[in-house]
DNA sequence: GATGAATGAGGGTTCATTCAT
DNA sequence: AATGAATGAACCCTCATTCAT
């Protein structure tokens, strides 16, 4: 309960003065509780943002898990997951752009390497379900291109044109991207069955 | 020359304790000055970053254009210029890093939106001269996304797996990665043969 | 409470050191508090010598205020407020020289121009309620000049012989010669004699 | 030369930016000359104000002090004093009134002392050679009242209403307060002569 | 004599954190 | 559990002064 209530002060904190001038009085007053009740909570500052940065990013990514099902061809899965990306932050635009350009050194905290991994998987796990489609042969090294590909346009969307950023055209133009990325990325060589038929 | 030192000092500050931790006092003692000289040259201490920042971005964006220079094909400018890129980050992953992932607050200058924009006319300009291979409908918006796409990659890679960034493998893989990509976007509309139909 | 204390720290200060060695630590060190507190108490340092400098001035208001009450005459008056003014200062005459002498430009405050004004409205208001006695064409006027010529003699008496400012016979000399000098500014017209004259 | 040239510069600045804000460089650069060469003139900042101070006050005791000559009687040579005051002030407001408001600290130094008695023997000396016309008990006692009177409403007319400060109505005014003042104070027991004639 | 870059002590201010209530 | 006043280390920045050129 006061838990939340500081973390949806901080998102307030963060939007409407950024993370320099974000200070834990501001957090506490924006969440409407005491900065002692802050210290209850939380062991220190950086423990506040670490946490919304974990909950934004879990969420998230039960979002995506959740569109990613009852897809049947991979290309309308990662036209989901991405919609569902794109929608969540366009929710709040400045919000994520914060999130994305000005915690940078909270990111290489431990519990944050292991949501950016648990990312990665999701997707890998993705193109190792739509194997026989996709032939990839280093899945792992799929997910990681892909995935930054679109953290990298969409990190540059939310700076310069964040109301962008839900237009259905959008999520088509970047899955269509990725898409064409992933076909390029080196295959299995063909499975035997199919290539000695073609070779007989 | 003290603006040089100046800046070298940063960089040792930045790679040795990070933006949140780095001070004037810090960055004039790692240059050799006094910080009242630190003060002659820069009005305050983001402008100290901001320069360094766009000193790097600057000279990067020379070598790449430097680089771009003397390639007949499309893949092999892009090859050329993703590996200049690379290698020019790999000289000090640690310190691009922190500019990358540290620095978002001073990114929003009106100066490095300039160096920004600057990077982004460089690639739509090699895009635009190999129009005729390329056939892009749209040389800004690929521009955007091939940017983009490397920038995201980059980061992630300069996180994860800094020792690699160097190798000509990863730089041809990001390349043909981003030229498939730009190849799946949508294209004009067929010339030559049905114009000179038209024509005929 | 801590205010208080802050003020009267800020006061041993002034008078220890002068204005320009004052420091906001040397006034916590003084004031029993730590800079920190002064800080949650004024916004600045100039807003704790502003507000010294405002309840100085509010305090001695109240107390000539008070003074001029059951006086008859005006003479009587005038002499009850400049013995409470010159009694007030001369309790910590160092005190209200550095006030005076150093803190010019806190003066130019808004809430200082106010104080300012009551002291002269207090002064205009018994010219006026002694309209009958005095017959002054400006009261306004009047009381700039009474005001300025007090503080001025004041003002110089404070740098140069503190010690005699409590001297009754002081007070009363600076009495008579403003009362002198308030008589030979511009008069009303006489009336009563004349109006009665041309009544009849 | 150079020296004066400081002055100017000091006066510039100070009419400017004010004495908090005032440094040796601002003013160095007004003076059309290197900090260095002003601590060659000066051994420190306060020197070039204390030197400032006591050139204006030297420079406006002579003009006074030939205004002065030439007068039958005190009034007409009160009067002339008193113009001649004001006027000077008159021609920089600003810079009078930081000097009287803002450099209270100075004013204490040693050779400020020295001027501000010789402002007050000028006027004593004044006194004295009316001394038949006026008859003052302690001409010193009249000068220090006379000439603080004068101080005080010029200071806060510069302050309120630096534009009238030329008018010769204000001068005339003000001559004719402090000539009161003067009259209403103790006078030397009637001389020998007169006296017996009148009681004869 | 003149210059002005360099110095670094000093001071204003902030804010993460604590702890008595 | 909640509060929020108090703390004081830390940091940005200024500027009087020096001194090598």
């Amino acid at each position: 309960m006061t838990v939340d209530a500081i973390l949806q002060g901080a998102i307030q904190v963060l939007v409407r003065v950024g993370y320099e001038r974000a200070n834990t009085t501001l957090i506490a007053r924006a969440a409407g509780v005491s900065v002692g009740s802050l210290y209850q909570y939380y062991p220190n500052k950086d423990a506040v943002f670490s946490a919304l940065l974990q909950r934004e990013m879990s969420h998230v990514l039960e979002l995506m898990q959740a569109a990613a099902g009852g897809c049947a061809h991979f290309a309308e899965r990662l036209l989901a997951v991405i919609s569902t990306l794109l929608t969540f932050k366009a929710q709040n635009p400045r919000l994520h752009r914060v999130l994305k350009t000005e915690l940078g050194r909270i990111e290489s905290t431990r519990a944050m390497r292991r949501l950016n991994e648990r990312s990665l998987e999701l997707v890998e796990q993705m193109l190792r379900e739509h194997g026989d489609e996709l032939r990839l042969a280093d899945p792992a090294r799929a997910a990681f291109f892909a995935v930054n590909t679109v953290e990298g346009i969409l990190c540059a969307a939310l700076l310069d044109a964040p109301e962008r950023l839900s237009e259905p055209a959008f999520a088509h133009e970047l899955s269509g991207a990725v898409l064409a990325m992933l076909r390029s990325l080196p295959q299995l060589p063909a499975s035997g069955v199919y290539s000695s038929a073609h070779a007989g």
